[in-house]
DNA sequence: TGACATTCTTTACATCTGTAAAGCATGGTG
DNA sequence: CACCATGCTTTACAGATGTAAAGAATGTCA
């Protein structure tokens, strides 16, 4: 069952990192991973981490006495419903807006301009090289 | 009192935004402008504004018997919240991986690109003018 | 075998969010 | 004056979220 849209709480993204970065990993692991940035007990962390195995975001099996946790999503597809949310809702949609925002929001060294510019122009190759994709925007319309 | 880091739910995007687009208003004109695209009761729309008052993102003043609301939050504040939370919990901080996923999220058109290279063209310009706050980053330090 | 460590399960509770009904107050109208 | 429309206030309630204590179960070590 594929998660259309993803959307985290602050307290899942920081449970979510964890188990990224660790996975398969137990619950203990993970508190024990977050104790200095969140102080969470261990109950906590287990609470958090079974209601996101109901969501879906994270799944669990049993390996003896142990309860075993994966990740249900990637990196990207939840990169992707956290931006999908701030798109839809604060810039109606539009790229634009929400791009002249990010320069707006904090100080971007020329260095990250540069990486930006980067990235546009990788996507304008890549674009060329299936046009009818890009070019053309609702075909059927 | 300034907002520090402005968090909308989607309920209160759309509040928020009939709030900006007629203010100063009424409940009941903004349960009207969302009738269709809501459905909510006027008690709903009176709530949620309520609520929305004691977080400090709408004002409200009596006048006579009627309840007049404003905006206490610009959209630009609202919109740079929305997108720092991304940002800070989806991204780590860094925009080009945000911009990465952006590219990736929709099919942008090359009209599309070419506003965000008129975008990024516009922001390095504006550097250019004022060298000392972009070039530098951490002058202080 | 008894005490201890470790993990799991259950239960709890406050706050926030979504949604709204029901009753109140009051100014206008027949 | 009696009633109605309109907006206001109060109250409610279910589900989500943040946070965790307390007790159960079980494996380990002396």
């Amino acid at each position: 069952m594929l998660k259309p849209n993803v959307e985290l709480t602050e307290s899942e993204w920081a449970i979510i990192k964890a188990v990224w970065e660790n996975e398969p990993c137990t619950a203990t692991a993970v508190q024990g991973k977050l104790l200095q940035s969140m102080g969470w007990a261990y109950s906590t962390v287990r609470t958090l981490m079974d209601r996101m195995v109901t969501k879906g975001v994270l799944c669990a099996k049993k390996e003896g006495k142990l309860t075993i946790y994966n990740s249900a999503v990637t990196r990207e597809q939840a990169q992707r419903g956290e931006l999908l949310y701030a798109l839809k809702n604060a810039f109606n949609g539009s790229l634009s807006p929400m791009m002249q925002c990010m320069l707006g929001t904090k100080e971007v060294s020329a260095a990250e301009i540069g990486e930006l510019k980067d990235i546009i122009a990788a996507y304008e190759r890549s674009a060329l090289a299936k046009p009818a994709e890009q070019t053309q925007k609702n075909p059927k319309v």
